[in-house]
DNA sequence: GCATATAGAGACAGACCTGTCTCACCACCA
DNA sequence: TGGTGGTGAGACAGGTCTGTCTCTATATGC
């Protein structure tokens, strides 16, 4: 086909990358052959391996990808929000919104440290990276209206939250799940509330 | 050998499941390969498929197995605990004992759920059971001492802390993660206090 | 003693896994 | 025009997966 008709050739590897994601997400790491990948993808199996050496390494960079997805994602979100308060509150609406997305399939990275529980595996790091990279998000709001203490417990309780909550929301409760989460982290916000 | 030496052979159906437990729990389900159970379990493989049709059986027979081995330790445990607070803080006591146990492996359940996920495959609903089943026991145990509306809230949002510290835990900050989630749940039980 | 049930050992089938390799094709650029 | 680099298609290797099968050995109950 002539030149026209391939854009799509920019980014081969980026597209690899998106269609890796989806299967990854929905059908698991283990259980998600390279063939199958391929496949989804149209593309060659060389293809895959000239821009990746390994399974491995494509699900190290499928959560590099999603991570940053998703710190660029909650950058802009936080940004318009005024108060510490509001910009968790911010972090809420977006979970709330992705338990109710057609696709949701669960968090992609508590799946990945599910799956590889050795914590020398780069799939682990990857994943408990963008974990630590949330309360950390957390963290940093919380400094601005609580001791260092404070926000560190705060922003840990608030983490778990969410994940629990991801986790009630995968098992078909999404609604009860993002509002139980909210309420309960508003009242651990309102104990740190003095401490100002 | 002789009959003497073969109290094993009692159960060794029992024995497989215990065994597949421990390799599920290190390794994960799919990763996990039969020739590898009967290999630890020293059993033929014959005998693996007497007793449990498919893998899949087994996986749902090794998370009914470890399901009612908790449910009859927090029975134990709660059944001590005089009030409300007291047996929920059991709870959190335990878990922080798991924490820093030294085969700690994060929530098999949880795990399950990662690996499979179809909310129509066995091994998701054994896996979703149990944690329904423990939201259920905290919100029997919390209905002796708020409204029922309340107290389906607060045991959401303490399944959710466990089970986010839990992630946490495995992220190597056992102290941390039930150190916060303690904090935090007294922080949503006491909100709810005078709702008596 | 004999029947029945349970178990061990391991070959085997058929599918699927990751990863390598070859060959042909085509777009682009000098 | 001829070289270069990315790509498609698919064979292939070597291993592992689940699950079935056969044959043998042993233990228990009648």
């Amino acid at each position: 086909m002539p030149a026209m008709t391939e854009p799509a050739k920019i980014d081969k590897r980026q597209h690899i990358i998106e269609t890796a994601y989806g299967l990854f997400k929905r059908i698991g790491f283990h259980a998600t052959g390279i063939d199958r990948i391929i496949a989804e993808a149209n593309v060659a199996k060389m293809t895959m391996y000239r821009h990746f050496p390994s399974k491995d390494d494509l699900m190290v960079e499928v959560l590099a990808y999603r991570a940053e997805r998703f710190d660029r994602q909650l950058d802009r979100l936080t940004e318009q929000a005024a108060t510490p308060d509001r910009k968790i509150s911010t972090i809420f609406d977006c979970y709330g919104r992705w338990f109710h997305s057609a696709d949701f399939h669960g968090c992609l990275f508590a799946h990945a440290l599910a799956e590889f529980g050795d914590p020398a595996h780069p799939v682990f790091q990857a994943a408990a990276g963008q974990k630590n990279g949330l309360k950390r998000r957390m963290r940093l709001i919380l400094e601005e209206k609580m001791s260092a203490a404070d926000a560190d417990s705060a922003s840990a309780a608030l983490l778990m939250l969410i994940e629990g909550a991801t986790l009630m929301a995968r098992m078909g409760q999404p609604d009860a799940a993002i509002r139980h989460a909210r309420k309960a982290a508003m009242a651990i916000l309102a104990t740190r509330e003095k401490q100002q």
